[in-house]
DNA sequence: GTGAAAGCGCTAACAT
DNA sequence: ATGTTAGCGCTTTCAC
């Protein structure tokens, strides 16, 4: 069933029955109704690509993810995405997915654009020195950022980012306030933004204590769970081990503390833990809920607003960007810690 | 830049540039590559839609996956799209993803055909009686399935398979060599049509050595590690616990393993356990690389070869659907079975 | 071997 | 408030 087809058998034309369908004002009410009422009975839909063709939007969002798959497997991401989603399909976009090596990002970016294959793009896990941001502007596609990609002059690219300086150095108070003072850092790999600005978090507030974790107990790791384990069963072998450890994903919060359990201690009484994963954040002791939760400011959430943001920047809207803040949900100690040794 | 500038700067039709660059036969060879150097020259690319629109085909092939998330965080659907999205690029075809309540599912579905989103469909994680393959029978879309939705008339819908029965009974027969006696199946839940298999093929095995386990070492449940760290330290509080324990992902293997080593025992002398994660199973003892690996059929293949099925299945061409069976990669023991006590 | 012309199904000026 | 007319950029008969 075309347009065509349904304007005939309504006896109108096909540029009525389009304007009706599609909410122009200047159509007579009972006309209207006939015509979605027809609609509807005929099961009329209209043809996306004549659509696409006839406006040139492609009413598509793409998200380039890196093939590495470690960005896919991510809880985090699918978390975003299904906040996106959500916000798309209420909007008649569609999501277009692009799972290629890293080698081929650049390009991958560029044929979108030439083939128009998207209206706007959402930039995930940004680099520091990213090329994206640089790229997307030159081929004028409409992107925002998940995370910042750049430090100074940040207002630049539309961005969306979790303040993760601050919630670092909240949750480092706070280890500082139960009285700790030896500290490790678990992070990950500092070519990823979110990372660099965790650890700022971290020492500002072991600074403002005249506190410092020694470089050797500031680790930039890929985050996986052995990787966590091995690193943490080494801290504890020391002689001054750390009694209070912060990483920075769920993975390496399990590795932490299977290598607490391993060591003969006691998560939450000889060493406290708190991940920050990405945007979903707890305090890990074992337990379920969480003894402790950071923030739940909910990468859901923040999938859908950066989905929104896109949308409107693409309707030519004029969007601001925005650092969302984390908050402590629930309170609960995670036990004192160790008396000095 | 379009066809028709194109074709304007070179003193030819339009025709005569698209028959070239879609690589018609009819031109000539110096017209050929007259155009292809100027197109390339210019940095020209069809605009999609009009493509898409003039020859009616979306190029586009779609994922319909739960917004439950629960399978967008599985590692193995990131790693079927890695490889589906390889064969899809290459041949030309974008991923469109439509992540959606499951309620909304069948809605989704019949969107997408009406309005000529995709070309295919891959379904994914097969239920028993699943709507999805009589549903877009009737819709007319092609599709391909990845596992199998029906029993009996299985070579109705276009699928892939992992053989996961047979896995099951090789994996229980290995045990039952090993001289284990008392088994345990942690499962996930049965309208998954894999987990039913699964189950057929350990109690296949243990059937023709006159064993079986009871109905209560037979868990369906959600396959998370908590659940599955539950279930085992039940098991292993029982007076007679089993010894040899089989499970069907990677996350309810760590809950296995962290009851074994808090119950006291020792993963691989006192219990062995096989996990089989969706296709891509190994057995989990500690360490790493894990001590004996099932099969690694890889994901990833899975993907591809969906992908060629799909784009073959479009494209008209007779498909078969296969069924493919593990292998068991590396024949290190887990050690022997405990003395029966 | 090449081109002219007619769509694909829709939207958007521009009338009326 | 409705219709007429042109496209959008490409593919594809059908002539030559």
């Amino acid at each position: 069933m075309t347009l065509k087809e349904l304007a005939e058998r309504l006896g109108l034309s096909p540029t009525t029955v389009s304007r009706a369908l599609n909410g122009y004002p200047e159509v007579n009410a009972d006309t209207r109704a006939r015509i979605v009422a027809a609609a509807r009975e005929y099961g009329y839909r209209a043809n996306t690509m004549a659509r696409k063709l006839a406006t040139g939007r492609s009413m598509a969002i793409g998200h380039v993810i890196p093939l590495s798959a470690h960005q896919m497997i991510n809880p985090i991401f699918a978390e975003f995405m299904a906040g996106a989603s959500e916000i798309y399909s209420s909007e008649g976009y569609e999501t277009l997915l692009s799972a290629v090596p890293q080698a081929n990002e650049v390009q991958t970016y560029r044929e979108l654009a030439r083939r128009r294959s998207v209206d706007g793009l959402i930039v995930h896990t940004p680099r520091l020195d990213d090329p994206r941001v640089d790229l997307l502007r030159e081929l004028g596609l409409p992107f925002v950022v998940h995370g910042r990609s750049v430090d100074i002059d940040e207002d630049r690219p539309v961005y969306l980012d979790i303040n993760n300086r601050r919630s670092f150095e909240f949750a480092t108070n706070y280890l500082i306030e139960l009285g700790h003072r030896r500290f490790a850092l678990l992070n990950g790999i500092e070519t990823i933004s979110f990372a660099r600005r965790r650890r700022f978090g971290f020492e500002q507030a072991l600074d403002a204590q005249g506190l410092r974790a020694p470089a050797s107990r500031m680790v930039n790791m890929e985050m996986t769970e052995t990787n966590a384990y091995d690193v943490t069963c080494a801290w504890l072998r020391e002689p001054q081990p750390p009694t209070a450890i912060l990483t920075s994903s769920t993975i390496s919060a399990l590795g932490v503390a299977r290598a607490v359990r391993d060591a003969g201690l006691e998560l939450g009484v000889d060493v406290s833990l708190i991940s920050h994963d990405d945007d979903l954040s707890f305090m890990a002791n074992e337990g379920d809920p969480p003894p402790f939760t950071v923030q739940r400011s909910s990468v859901r959430d923040a999938g859908a607003k950066c989905a929104r943001m896109l949308i409107d920047h693409i309707a030519g809207k004029k969007v601001s960007s925005e650092i969302w803040d984390c908050e402590f949900i629930e309170g609960r100690s995670t036990g004192p810690a160790p008396k000095e040794t």
